[in-house]
DNA sequence: ATGAAAGCGCTAACAC
DNA sequence: GTGTTAGCGCTTTCAT
């Protein structure tokens, strides 16, 4: 007994063929193209997997065919609910395709990024889904050679780096912006959080919107530090009415600053929506609940998620399909908070 | 040339090897164990890592040394709060290690949990997080018999597989009972949303603590359907009452349903807490920002997905450690909205 | 401290 | 439609 092996206890793909009585290749090719074997080959393989309860080893299964079933997803934040809904769309779609889900989470920073898609690409994954537009030189660069399917969510611009989902962040605040300016307030202010590329482009639509009607004034835009919170929505408006205190409307770059800034009239006493219109971003659930019910742009969260993976299912379906670009449409949630007599 | 060979154009262990003058086997050794390596040669590895940009291929090595370094995580559900300030906690701790994290999403299905666990374990992972403590009895063979680290987490209770850290859902809400019982109210009701193993213990808490008080009433008790949601809380108060027109306080087994009484209160012109007092489950961030600010019950859901990170940790490093159970303590956190007069 | 050889479990390539 | 053979890139084992 020269040989020397190490023995892993495992039932593999040569247990199953003996068991079955074909050869290994044609354990693997029931399993992934039982189109090409014949139907009694398939039928006695496919007992044998089950009478020996076999899983294949993805990592033997990866390095002989340089593909993993796993889809990479590199997000920001895996706090924030915005990433969580478009999660829930992600994860609701991979369940009926046979992919793993790998998340990594970059906190806002590009560095992080880059390295996430680096290690992700180490690892040939089956697709890659990045959110937004404003990647890295060296990560755009491992996005281009990349030879798996991408996806870019979240946000659309030009120099896609293959597919792309999203919606205009700029515009959908402009129309958001348009209709306080419409509903009659004049002293509007905007209150945002952490500063990412999608909120900055968010606050310029709002000022690009005033600026059409003469209505801009800087001092009325804020911005915290903080990551959004509901806490730090009461505490911002306090903030707006120091610098003007007949500041008529907010418009907050999410549903949880404005949450804080209703708490936070009702606590001043100051009327929702005759003497502060309040009008939020993302048409979180609690938006409609509210009393009063609160005005906010509904985005299609969840929606990204689902499309991006199916994209993806498709495009692995059929590798020669044109990337698809997707713009998708948001849409103004106007309710009583922003309803001035 | 009758060779055949898949090359693959991947910069492997071979290259840095040739490029540094030494075998593969050293190559992997500066990687994985530098201290066995001496001084001069670690440099030349390193410094010819860097020059070719190497990245190891986690597959061969999986397969090599049937060992990943990814710990799957499995979740009930990616959309609930609770379980996104876990991942949370989780991916923190994660961060400082050199693991990835995998999970996946069982939506509140034993069955899809047990193929979860099944497929995770097929994949060799560096550990294993589950959920609470109802595994199918073949998910519980399986963990049983699992060659990695396994900590349980979000609840605590007898039989841990491996290692647990969560707290006492049950005593957890008692707490909150006895509290709402010695402010004064009386009739109080219970709010529930989807009925997993931790909200039935919690309800049974709260049954437990009002039978101890003489005060209980079965009618009072409702679940709904649907997930938790701060609309469902509206409508939930809205049937409360009409069981019971005179009840007095609401027990709401999480936040969202609070936040939703809070508003249906509001919108009906019932005093909080004088007419109605309300209390919630997990201490959300807005809870405290409310109007009135609402009582609580404050749990450790970061600290447990942090906790449970750092046990895998050690457990990996330090394989004969005993296996911990950890069992956190949950704290009230009383507000003005049962500080009934 | 370093290396040579073998093998982890699977699939690509080619043959029949 | 099915099988043979080699090899994916790494690490284990054993030797020096």
């Amino acid at each position: 007994m020269t040989r020397k092996t190490r023995a892993t206890g495992r039932t593999t793909i040569k247990d199953v063929a003996a068991a079955a009585g074909v050869s290994a290749i044609t354990v693997s090719r029931v399993l992934r193209t039982p189109e090409r074997v014949s139907p009694a080959t398939r039928d006695r393989v496919t007992e044998a997997v089950r009478a020996l309860d076999y899983l294949p080893d993805p990592a033997a299964s990866a390095l002989a065919s340089q593909r993993t079933a796993t889809v990479g997803v590199v997000l920001p934040s895996v706090t924030n609910t915005v990433f969580r809904d478009t999660l829930r769309g992600i994860y609701t779609e991979a369940a009926a395709r046979a992919v793993q889900i790998q998340i990594a989470n970059t906190r806002y920073d590009p560095g992080e990024e880059t390295r996430a898609i680096r290690l992700f690409l180490s690892q040939r994954p089956a697709a890659l889904i990045v959110t937004g537009i404003d990647q890295s030189e060296e990560a755009a660069t491992l996005l281009a050679e990349a030879p798996c399917p991408i996806v870019q969510i979240t946000e659309t611009g030009p120099s896609a780096h293959d597919m792309m989902i999203g919606f205009d962040h700029g515009e959908a605040v402009e129309l958001a912006t348009r209709h306080l300016i419409a509903a009659g307030y004049r002293r509007i202010g905007f209150l945002g959080a952490r500063q990412d590329p999608r909120s900055l482009r968010r606050m310029e639509g709002f000022c690009a919107a005033l600026r059409a009607a003469g209505l801009f004034e800087p001092e009325r835009v804020l911005f915290s530090d903080a990551p959004a919170s509901v806490t730090s929505g009461a505490e911002q408006l306090g903030r707006l009415l120091e610098r003007d205190s007949a500041a008529d409307a907010v418009l907050c770059n999410n549903d949880d600053l404005a949450l804080g800034v209703l708490f936070e009239c009702q606590r001043r006493g100051l009327a929702v929506p005759d003497r502060i219109g309040i009008c939020g971003f993302n048409d979180f659930e609690w938006m409609a609940a509210a009393v009063p019910p609160l005005t906010s742009v509904s985005t299609p969260r969840a929606e990204i998620g689902r499309r991006a993976m199916a994209m993806i299912g498709e495009r692995l379906e059929n590798p020669g399909m044109a990337p698809e670009v997707v713009q998708l449409d948001v849409s103004l949630k106007i309710r009583e908070s922003t309803r001035k007599r």
